[in-house]
DNA sequence: TGACGATATATCGGAATCCGATATATCATG
DNA sequence: CATGATATATCGGATTCCGATATATCGTCA
């Protein structure tokens, strides 16, 4: 899994979101530092429905606008759970060989 | 920068190693976990060495096998520090929004 | 009123990376 | 002499990302 779609999946663990508003959540998770780009964000949408990580939940007008929700399944929280592991996994690894980084500011 | 790119510039942090010995020690720093398929490996290697972040480090004899050794440069040193506090931060964002994780064994 | 930026989604094509398969060769072990 | 480990090279398909382009609505500000 890759950043991007790490991120889609951390976006819907707060709750139903829209493709737009999964991106700025996004944003504001990473602290500025993930911007899903609009290809990006609605191809990892639809694949990540196909597979069942994620499920669409009603299409709403808000204003003019059309917004498509979505929530995560069960199996996207498995897999963003398992995710988290192979991270903390590769950070483990870099620890073990003395990497000298600094702590990320909570 | 993806998983076995990754584990390829952490395995280089001990020192000259070749291709082979890259995949195996990249086996033993994730446990097991980290694969690296031929592909995969002699790919990383010449891409990585075109972009300067390792270098090729001689080419040994050793019974009759050829061994062609690498070692990680500065950039090299750079962007595996800059990834790893990328995935500090990645493992930070999921924790902000509570996911309930294990911790890694040491 | 008209331009602009934010909101909102869709889609295309190119680029990067991974990966399995295939190939070749040496060496040790059984 | 067959098998598995060591060692590298390369090809083609698959996945994912990303910028560009397109379309449409809404609010703001000049």
């Amino acid at each position: 899994m890759r950043e991007p779609t790490y991120f889609v999946l951390l976006s819907l663990l707060g709750g139903r979101l829209h493709g737009y508003g999964i991106a700025k959540r996004a944003e504001e998770l990473s602290g500025e530092r993930v911007r899903l780009a609009a290809g990006t964000l609605y191809g990892a949408l639809d694949r990540l429905a196909e597979q069942g990580l994620i499920a669409v939940d009603g299409v709403e007008k808000v204003g003019g606008r059309k917004r498509r929700y979505y929530t995560i399944t069960e199996t996207g929280r498995t897999e963003v759970v398992a995710e988290v592991a192979r991270l903390e996994a590769s950070v483990a690894a870099a620890k073990s060989v003395n990497v000298n980084v600094g702590t990320v500011q909570p």
